[in-house]
Parts: structure tokens; sequence; C-alpha cells
DNA sequence: TAAAGAATGTTATAACATTACATTTCCCGG
DNA sequence: CCGGGAAATGTAATGTTATAACATTCTTTA
């Protein structure tokens, strides 16, 4: 399933400069963290890079495969708390519906997202629509819940693959 | 940590007839299985009940652990078989953010759902806001993406415990 | 009642994630 | 510059969630 997974965000990542998708995902890191006075160490970087290496989720031990070759201490814990830090600086998402993270292109403070997870291609992207997190929480409350946190995952075909 | 989920809900079904809950699932599952023409085996519905042991969400391996007491054979497979065929059947909804199972009290035909799901005591509660499934669905449309099924889990404090 | 298909049993392992403690690195005040 | 404290990373072990693959039993129906 992994292959899988690479071949299909390969496929489709030829159609844009993805070099500077990149660049610039580790250009807002560096921001970011300046900003809030985080580290953006060497380790974070490489993972940031890897969540990055194309627009579709990609799997904790994906990462942790790959970071064996580059480095000779690679272990889950290494992983898992790069990511669990760049969650926290709002770099990256979870997608709890299929257990990977993608990288989030407008990391503003703590927002709350709606996913778009193409089954076909294994894309994903990122809607920001104020009307749905306010429809989503007015629709709680009115329960007399309050809401905390979101977690919207759409699944569908994108439009590429339609 | 499975401990600590069981006293958050024990703590709050006292404030209403469970085994009525309880009793109307099973029932409404015997339905919604003579309609569909499958087949409401004794461990499913074993496993029904357990998901409806409260009204907070059900891991898997609780229900295994319990099942376990009950009967010789209890192996993950068993578990996560008749998961599926409850879910098949609309009679439970898994939560993705928290990898377990909530019963649905509304089994009609595959309906979209949103999830309130309580951090203190632990319960969730499901509502079915066409205007939610309408406006994610639009929104995506917007963006070329046609939707299939939405994941949608709000986290928060319910309005007992607020 | 025998064949076919559905359900369940059984063993093993894959996939995902965390705990706990040791060591190293970085930064800042002296 | 250097030493103490905090942050980051290393390391080993283990916990948690889920599925694969094949054997056996049960149920339906021709």
């Amino acid at each position: 399933m992994g292959a899988r997974r690479e071949g299909k965000a390969l496929a489709n990542t030829g159609r844009h400069n993805h070099q500077l998708c990149v660049a610039e995902a580790l250009h807002r890191a560096e921001t970011v963290c300046k900003d809030s006075g985080a580290r953006m160490t060497s380790l974070r970087r490489m993972v940031l890079e890897q969540v990055w290496r194309g627009h579709d989720a990609v799997k904790a031990y994906d990462i942790l495969a790959w970071l064996g070759r580059k480095r000779r201490s690679a272990n889950p814990p290494t992983v898992y708390r790069a990511l669990q830090f760049l969650q926290q600086e709002g770099l990256v998402h979870r997608l709890e519906s299929l257990n990977a993270f993608v990288g989030c292109s407008q990391p503003r403070g703590n927002h709350q997202g709606q996913f778009l997870i193409c089954g076909k291609c294994g894309q994903v992207s990122e809607m920001e629509a104020r009307e749905i997190t306010r429809l989503v929480s007015e629709s709680a409350k009115a329960k007399g819940f309050i809401t905390h946190r979101q977690t919207i995952e759409v699944h569908g075909v994108c439009g590429q693959c339609a």
C-alpha cells in the first residue's frame, strides 16, 4: 500500500513545480518558528520536507523508513516527536481517517481546516471555509455543546481525476 | 485509559433508562437486518450490545476483552468482522479521531452524521444536520471535488458537563 | 441431504503509537 | 569562555489497533 500511495502522488505532482512548493513550505516554517521562538532543527526540517514530498498524505512509518536511510538513528519516537512539534506550530495536519499527515500551506495560528481527500490519486487539499466552521459550531451549540476542535475530512474524487 | 473511559460513561448513563436504549437498539437491529436480508447472529448481537453499553465510544479491544469472558474463542477478527458488518448495516459508526465505535440511533440507509464528542464525560451524540452535509458537499464541489463520504467529528464539552 | 455460501475459529503478523529513561545539544548568564 | 539547565534526540521496550490467510462450522436451499 505504501508503494501504491507513492505512485499515486508522483502521478500528479508533475503538473506544477513541486520544488517550489517544498521551498515555500520550508521558508514559511522558518518564519513561523522565528515568530514563535520555536527551534526548527535539521531533524524537524527533514521530516517536514518528507511530509511535503507530494500533496498526498504521508504515513509516519514511511517518513521513518526514509529517515533511516539518511540518519543512523531513526526510531518511531524520532518521527512522532517531530510530527507533534510540526503540528503544534501549525505546519502539518494529521488526517484522522487515514492515520497520516499533510503539510499545511497556510500556517496561520491554529486554524480549523477541512480536508478533501481524493480516493483516486491520493491528493489532499485543504479548504478553510469559515462558513463551515461556523455552521458546525452553531449546530453543536444548539445542542448545548461547546466546540473546541473540528475534524472534517471529505472523501471523494478530485477535479483532476473526475 | 480503558478503565477511565468506562468510569466516565457510567457516570452519566444514570440519568435515563439505558436498558431501554439498548433494547431499542437491538430491536431496530432486528428490523434493519430483516429488511436487508442480512443475518443478525448472536455474536453480532453481543457486539452490538457491547457497543451500546453506554453512550461513549467503545474500543474494539474492550469489546474483545468482554467477549473473551462470555465465549471461549474471541480474537481480533471476531470483533472487527462483527463491527464491519454492523457498520455496513448502518447500526454503528466508527469515530476516526478516537479509533472507536458508537451505536447509531437512527439507522436509516447510509446517512451522513456529525458527531459531538465530549472531552469530559466521553459521551458522543450524533447530529444529522443536512445543512452541514450540504454546505460541505457544495464547498467541495466549488473546488471541483465530488464528495462521497464526510467525516465530521467535533470535540468539545457537552451541555451536561459545561 | 448434499452443495454452496456465509459466518466464525485460529494463528500469525502488520501497522500505528507511546512510555521511560539515557545522552547529547543548545543557549544563556556569569 | 564555560558551566548549569532546558530542550532535543537517542534507544529499547512495549502498548495499541487492525488485517491476512487459511481451517472449520453453520445455514440455506435446490
